[in-house]
DNA sequence: CCGTGGAATGATATCGATCTCATTACGGCA
DNA sequence: TGCCGTAATGAGATCGATATCATTCCACGG
């Protein structure tokens, strides 16, 4: 391709002036500048961005990691992030873990090599990180979103997972449920599915209620009725689930539907994300929503002020319960110990 | 940061040997390569991949293009895409044009400036699409997903759109249905879209029967009832609807049963793409499945063997008709002219 | 003991921009 | 006309790696 060079001598003067109609052209006479242009043209010259990194040691890049793009929470915070990153003239590069911790210290590393001027992480465990713990070290701006660390010194944006879970079990509980029970993913691996139990835990007891032991499912994104089903029947069933995220929800509600439960009538089912689809759902999925796109600007916005030198805030965004039709008042006796209708579907 | 000359000095050798630790490491005696991996170590040394790629021409960063990110079918496409580039030393540089096809040709010029590797798009409108055009003239490889151009020179990957609707249309006229309309976004921008209603009129006709117009909605990823209204009430009420994605007919299909429809007894519907959760949903929606995951595999290796020099080839991926409980056949007389419930959630 | 050839290493140009500092051009004023 | 200060332009170093070609090292055969 043409470089700046060739245009210079096309247009008969020297590379700096040339870098000048581009980088400062008031500097330049207008006559010259417009020679330079016109010759940049005509030689179809395309800045040589690689080239610009590597002088100014600034590549305009930020470095995204995220656990999964097949899960619309990060996809969607995606969406946000692209959009305020461009608008501010810097560009994502973006990578996923598979929700696999182990890939995060090489997929960082990857990204430090190739000067991000700063990253956006999703992690499994903000706290005990060695990866954190190496970032700390170095003198890239960083920034945790969704996670929620304790004790951390690494800056985080998310909201308070704990009360906002605790939010959404003390919704059931005033609409009188009393057997609440929680599911998660693979939970060691995520801390923020630690913090929405604590929060579970901490309404219940405000309640007078014995919290019930979390339920772990095999996959982070969707249901495993066999593991449920213990607590699915009898006098001890439960009358309401938690999920610790939407697609867990999502996939439970259809299963359940499809084991012949009737929603909310035989069982609520809240989830916890609030994505777009939750609402478009019937029943709508009662969901606590985190405010996806808020949390996407913010933290673009946030990491820029970082690289400008300004000091780090921690953010917490406020969460909010969207109500939703697979929510409902328990129905005692509705339900009996084993559900009236085949599992088919029932409408 | 330590960079290879601080290495080459602290383990007494010239910078090209330190180099070649790296590079061609077999090349070194083990004793210097010991001295230089072992100087490497204690400066922190890492590689600047912005110096490498301004030397060895080339970034090892591939640029996708694509709508949105909170559609999942792109969402899920680009998790596929980032696993099969990360196993081959690739990164992405992802942007999104919020189905604004004037965005395109500046966010293309901003990849190209960075000197990506190749590209991997899904524009608006293949044919007669000038950034294409320009992209023709320009050495960098490019490939198109999702895309389906009738006359284009530029490789592709993607399903037969045309064929895969008019199999979803078969099946609902095997079933008996003979009034089934077409819902889509904002047509005008997606050539998608219109191969996927020649594909529906093709089927009809191969039926005696007229094509219906398409009916459009005002976005591309939300039904809207009220343009919809007209076609579902009165005798010549349509009996099964093809929405041109499946957030579109998730979306109508919560609409619909909030206004009192029943799901596939009222109304069928019928989406397009098959993305994760429109399995899990109840009604399992009955969608045209792209494969996803294998298209963004498929679109990484395709354009990394053009990077490589090879010729490139336009594939056409199998689709498949998922069937799912949101089609059932016709019942003439199940639905009164006007909803028998109140417009309410019904079960 | 020396010449020879391959293995190992070094010196230097280069990628394409920006940055700093030096130099030239030019308009105003004595 | 000649001097001066600012505006405009140029020369050359630099960012951090790789690539090419030259040079040194060393073992081995004659």
């Amino acid at each position: 391709m043409a470089d700046l060079l060739s245009v210079a001598k096309l247009a008969g003067v020297s590379r700096a002036t040339a870098a000048r109609a581009f980088s400062q052209p008031e500097l330049l006479r207008s006559e010259t500048r417009r020679r330079v242009l016109e010759a940049a043209r005509r030689l179809a010259f395309r800045p040589n961005r690689v080239a610009q990194q590597l002088r100014t040691r600034s590549t305009r890049i930020l470095g995204v990691l995220v656990p999964s793009l097949d899960n619309p929470v990060f996809a969607e915070q995606l969406q946000a992030m692209e959009t305020a990153a461009r608008q501010a003239g810097y560009s994502l590069l973006i990578t996923t873990t598979g929700y696999d911790a182990s890939k995060e210290a090489e997929i960082v590393e990857e990204m430090l090599r190739q000067r991000v001027d700063g990253l956006i992480l999703t992690v499994a465990e903000a706290d005990s990180n060695d990866v954190l713990d190496k970032l700390g070290k170095e003198s890239v701006p960083c920034l945790l979103v969704y996670n929620q660390p304790a004790n951390a010194d690494t800056p985080s944006i998310s909201v308070d997972n704990r009360a906002a879970m605790a939010d959404a079990t003390t919704h059931l509980l005033d609409l009188g449920h009393r057997r609440i029970g929680m599911i998660a993913g693979p939970v060691l691996q995520s801390d923020r599915a630690r913090l929405r139990y604590e929060g579970y835990c901490q309404a219940m007891r405000a309640h007078r209620l014995p919290p019930l032991p979390l339920i772990e499912m095999p996959r982070h994104t969707h249901a495993d009725l066999a593991v449920l089903e213990p607590h699915l029947y009898g006098s001890e069933r439960l009358t309401a689930l938690l999920c610790t995220n939407d697609m867990l929800a999502i996939s439970l509600m259809g299963d359940l539907q499809r084991a012949g439960f009737s929603i909310p009538a035989d069982i609520s089912v809240v989830g916890f994300d609030g994505i777009a689809l939750g609402a478009l759902l019937n029943p709508s999925l009662c969901s606590v929503v985190q405010p996806r796109a808020a949390i996407g600007q913010a933290a673009v916005n946030t990491l820029l002020a970082m690289i400008k030198g300004e000091s780090p805030t921690r953010e917490r965004l406020s969460h909010a319960l969207r109500q939703g039709d697979s929510v409902g008042p328990p129905t005692p006796g509705s339900a009996a110990p084993f559900p009236s209708t085949s599992p088919t579907q029932r409408r």
